[in-house]
DNA sequence: TAAGATTGAGTCCTCAATCTTC
DNA sequence: GAAGATTGAGGACTCAATCTTA
């Protein structure tokens, strides 16, 4: 992940000092806390955080099932990617393969109970590193900004479609 | 890198809605804007981020030079994570190693007018990508105040000292 | 032909063990 | 013994090619 930048080097004609900054304190940010959240977890044995977005992908979804297409986008993989994440996971048990009754290319990913107990067990030390290591450390209005100023800049990025890939 | 979350699950005592939320607008604009960058980097067969943070650190450094173990911190990464990169970037021509004067156990990492060329070739479209996905959708307010917070949370995290690894 | 999923080859990272020098 | 760096083994991801079904 992206620790330092760029920089002394001459800006860009669009991009101004401060939208600099932001970026840089942004990724610096992010780098710090979940490498923090990710050891935490590694620690105590429990899913790392990839893991916990498969689950909690399936948690929110009806049935606890999801065709692996959609699980791959929802996590940020790749087809092949998911394809082996969920071999290690099915290995331990907290998912299953089932084939989809109306279409016989396509599987769905299930949750099992054991799936379930998995993220509700690191579900309290993942809250603690979210609130230890980031939002203990926001005012409410900053919280506020955060969350509109970032979910804009996450929607604006999605919709921006790129040539295709 | 965690693109989803935990819960309908009961929140825990430490960590406010508030909070969670702005957690989540925090990771899901951070997989979505630097899986942008990467591929547009890629796309026009420029280098990665991480060469892009290493050849940066050696930038910023005196003499363009730094001690392998001290690039490892500045770029996040273990020591024999370093060891290959810095491999893999050597063979590029973009960096050399050299031993250490004073204490022939070390070595330094030196930035050689390839690496400093390919960093100048690679900002322009890193540039764009940060104003583009990122500071075009953020008012000056929203820069100050991200600017502010994730610093601060940042320099709170790294102080933490965890039992040490 | 195309869509869904998997496999093969290759990249890039980690931990633990090792080698050298302090 | 400890610190700096590398190596071995293995985990986890990607793209491109493949297999199966639509």
């Amino acid at each position: 992940m992206s620790i330092t930048l760029c920089y002394d080097f001459a800006m860009s004609d669009e991009l101004d000092d401060p939208g600099l900054a932001a970026w840089k304190a942004f990724i610096f940010a992010h780098t710090a806390v979940v490498g923090r959240i990710e050891r935490d977890l590694a620690a105590e044995g429990l899913v790392s955080l990839t893991w916990y977005d498969v689950l909690t992908a399936l948690s929110g979804a009806p049935d606890h099932r999801l065709r692996l297409h959609e699980l791959a986008q929802q996590v940020a993989l790749s087809r092949s990617g998911l394809t082996r994440l969920l071999d290690r996971i099915e290995a331990a048990g907290y998912v299953r393969r089932e084939p989809s009754p109306g279409d016989r290319r396509g599987a769905y990913a299930v949750m099992t109970a054991e799936g379930e107990a998995a993220l509700l067990r690191a579900w309290p030390t993942y809250a603690r590193g979210i609130a230890h290591y980031f939002s203990d450390h926001l005012s409410d209005e900053e919280k506020g900004v955060l969350i509109g100023a970032l979910r804009r800049v996450r929607a604006r990025t999605l919709t921006t479609r790129e040539p295709d890939r």
